[in-house]
DNA sequence: TAAAAATACTCCATAGGTATTTTAT
DNA sequence: ATAAAATACCTATGGAGTATTTTTA
């Protein structure tokens, strides 16, 4: 199951329709008819009823909406805290060409990592 | 995101080993490397610390781990609410063969369909 | 008949496989 | 030296786009 087509399906139950929905996500019509359609696939079950007005939930479209609320949130805190132990960590950035990068900074950085365990180099 | 990518890492952790765990999934295991440094380039970080002894926990790994369970176990309700509600519902199941399915069935499904709106019909 | 969604078709990207190399103990 | 993971390379599946058709209020 992809969370991205998770993220589209709930966007879509928003704005009550899929060619709205599809603008929203920069994604075409059609295409995201079909990240619908593969969801519905992987549930074995149909989560939209269309129509010429849009969309609208069926019961089990009602189920994984409310799972997809969660799943999505889930999928932010994840993020959130892998950026913010990032934050916490003290890094090294370095920028060299290609000669130096590749010749000089591997043996020069090899040293300075034994020396300076708890510092990450970027 | 994947789900089953982040399964795949789930597995991989429980077993501490790449290779061990792309057995058990039914994966090679380069393939299972790639899920994983797929997992690892969408988050920004690594995940697992590699080794000739096999794979163990970064720190951001365990933050990912944790919410992987959770995530799964979602996924999991998911389904079977589905499941549950599908058989709560009254189906009528047919079988015919091409030329009867095509020709004759969709006529006399219609008209069922519009007396027994409460059934469904596979 | 007009809107919204589905389908047909095409192309490109990427997932995953096999074979091989690299790494670390 | 050996076990584990990474990389290289190749193929085939499928995701997403454009153009078109189908559906239904």
């Amino acid at each position: 199951m992809n969370l991205d087509y998770l993220k589209s399906f709930y966007v879509t139950v928003k704005c009550n329709s899929i060619s709205k929905a599809a603008k929203q996500l920069h994604l075409t019509q059609p295409g995201l008819s079909m990240q619908i359609q593969n969801l519905e696939d992987e549930v074995g079950a149909k989560l939209l009823i269309r129509s010429n007005k849009g969309v609208e939930l069926t019961e089990e479209g009602k189920i994984v909406f409310e799972h997809a609320t969660t799943m999505l949130s889930i999928q932010k805190n994840i993020k959130r805290s892998i950026k913010d132990l990032e934050k916490s960590k003290k890094t090294l950035s370095i920028v060299a060409c290609k000669s130096l990068g590749e010749y000089v900074l591997p043996c020069s950085l090899y040293t300075f990592k034994e020396i300076y365990t708890d510092v990450g180099v970027k």
